[in-house]
DNA sequence: CGTATCTACAACCATATGGTTGTATGTTAG
DNA sequence: CTAACATACAACCATATGGTTGTAGATACG
């Protein structure tokens, strides 16, 4: 995953109307307008939204008949998640240096 | 933690200076000039970049004579990988879901 | 076949963002 | 005490963003 990506994912989640749209592509499987219906924008507003979330590679636009259902891939999520694993391992190696440390000056200073 | 406090943690993390600047204040503490030594880019850059990063509350400065030192906060990271379990366990009561009604329909088949 | 519904996207606007340069203040070291 | 170092922030600029309105094309329904 390039940085460029992980760019776009975070980004796609930096808006409570997009995280809320994933929220409900992650529930079920919605049209844009479905979707569109519950929010006080234009249904542009809400095809820019889908639109970031699509390049993002949270959501999928897939066609039935006039209407384009949004679904989601719970595999881009899991990819978030892990980037933010990655910063709590760093912490983890940070603690556990601390406690090697501590160890020694109090193994030295007995 | 409202959508606001979310929106600036996502957005925070959606550049990859700034997330290279988490990592390493993870990692040990450093002074924003040591910090910002490091990219190819003004000082006051630098600087822009962390104002973000402690709007998102990821990470804090503290005084040491003239130096500000970029301390992490890892309990803000573990909240943006709380928020992604949700959309995860959205996803699992979905197959779940799934599970149970194709469960129903292969017992009423038979 | 005509109307309704759904969707895409261009053009526009106000605001936000990411970077720069320049100025100013505070602290440390020689 | 002065120079060096570290930092804050204003002003500026180019670009991006989030929302709107309007136009157009595709599909479904009566």
């Amino acid at each position: 995953m390039t940085d460029e990506q992980v760019d776009l994912l975070f980004h796609a989640l930096a808006d409570a109307t997009r995280r809320d749209i994933v929220k409900r592509a992650i529930a079920g499987e919605h049209s844009v307008s479905e979707l569109a219906a519950g929010y006080a924008m234009s249904f542009a507003a809400v095809q820019k939204h889908v639109s970031v979330l699509e390049r993002a590679g949270l959501v999928t636009k897939t066609r039935r008949g006039r209407e384009r259902l949004v679904t989601t891939d719970i595999a881009t999520i899991n990819q978030a998640a892990q980037l933010l694993d990655q910063f709590e391992e760093l912490w983890r190696q940070r603690v556990n240096r601390m406690g090697e440390l501590l160890a020694l000056e109090t193994g030295e200073s007995r």
